[in-house]
DNA sequence: ACAAAAGTGTTTTTCTTACACCCATGA
DNA sequence: TCATGGGTGTAAGAAAAACACTTTTGT
């Protein structure tokens, strides 16, 4: 059984997906690998675990280390452990899926990480078993999506209807009836309707809306859950 | 960024959190250490990551190590990766949650390990952050059950509805109305109902159901969801 | 014949779905 | 005034919940 003594240690990785939404478009941040082996290749943003930080802040370090931001939701959702799966040094890699806000994110990106954003249904050819993870994330994304209020995360502190559709159908890649979906949302009372609108999409401009967590929370508490799905 | 010389290697562990279900209750088995740091305390069933094995193998070997069974429901639901977790050593653990049938387990099992079982709903205190794990597994264990038809995995072959019925009372500790279940299991083709009764629990006897898994998978092919909750 | 578990039916209410419709406004 | 996205209403039907009811059989 478990004894301390003559156990391999081995390298111990964090792996980010990291989505964002534009126009309409579910997309991941990949860079190019800027070191051996295979280098120049598209991966996910990664880094290995040291000895005085959890998963989570390992976590949190690397994708402040890509994009700067600090303040991001952060998800773990599995482990991949396969012998061969990293072709340098056998490593256990933890994978995380981060919600960013692609606008923000746009501004902060240092160049010098040659990061890229793809869409998710147009995802060139990664390293390793990144592909893998890609597909693992986003099925966690979907699932959370439908039962937590984790999509807006992707978007602005306010944000209309129109838009929250569009990213659930981005996230979903399909359609949903506009009538249905925003008599779902109007009884989550935890959406609150600003006093302002935003013009840029039509004439008539829709309503800005904010979701406001502490509100969610109590209503959570009182056992209403949280459902949208497409 | 990324780069391989220079990491800290550190001890990878697998734990597994192994449910069985037995008159009414859903039930955890556990192990007292039988080693340092903290022998002779209970803990979850665990070991180290070897060098030529993957998680799934690990968490499977360490499971037929205590139990002697090989063919069992396993499933990874999330690393553990606090820095002080473990108070020996550095140690990055992966939570593995195992659906087995008590009885047969019970037959098997060695009585070395001073391998014990607990209800859930009184649960001894444990090592390290194993009660977290535990908690964690339980609310995995809870959503999977009423998402997919792994519940069955805790029942032997042949079930009665009564059966199913009490350990879905059993795993989310509630009480479950008899007809309303029912109708619910009606309407899934993949349970067969067999032409046997079980008799040892009334005089008129309760027909003896199977889960026909490749009906299952058809059927979910199809597009029809599984849904059973309390 | 009756107790007790097994199993069925029925009514009520609630939630989905599909889709028709109205609104506001800049060009 | 009309095209366009924004937003509301509603009728039909499906599904969930509550609960009364029947069936079977050993004693």
């Amino acid at each position: 059984m478990k004894a301390y003594d003559q156990q391999s240690r081995l390298l111990v990785a964090v792996d980010c997906i990291i989505f964002g939404f534009k126009e309409g478009k579910l997309n991941l941040l990949l860079i190019r690998r800027d070191f051996e082996p295979r280098r120049g290749e598209w991966s996910l943003m990664g880094g290995f675990l040291k000895e005085d930080e959890s998963l989570d802040d390992a976590a949190a370090r690397v994708l402040k280390e890509l994009t700067g931001l600090t303040e991001v939701y952060l998800e773990q959702f599995r482990a991949f452990g396969e012998v061969n799966r990293d072709e340098a040094e056998r490593t256990v890699s933890v994978g995380y899926y981060a919600l960013v806000e692609q606008p923000v994110v746009d501004k902060q990106l240092s160049r010098d990480y040659a990061a890229h954003w793809v869409s998710v249904d147009d995802i060139p050819p990664l390293v390793f078993d990144h592909r893998e993870m890609v597909a693992a994330a986003l099925r966690r994304l979907r699932h959370r999506a439908t039962h937590e209020p984790v999509g807006f995360e992707l978007l602005p502190e306010k944000f209309t209807i129109t838009q929250l559709q569009a990213l659930y159908e981005g996230i979903f890649g399909t359609s949903i009836d506009a009538g249905n979906f925003r008599r779902r949302l109007r009884k989550m009372d935890y959406l609150e309707r600003l006093a302002e609108k935003d013009t840029s999409g039509s004439r008539k401009g829709a309503w800005y809306y904010q979701f406001k967590s502490e509100r969610y929370a109590a209503a959570k508490s009182e056992g209403s859950d949280f459902l949208l799905k497409p």
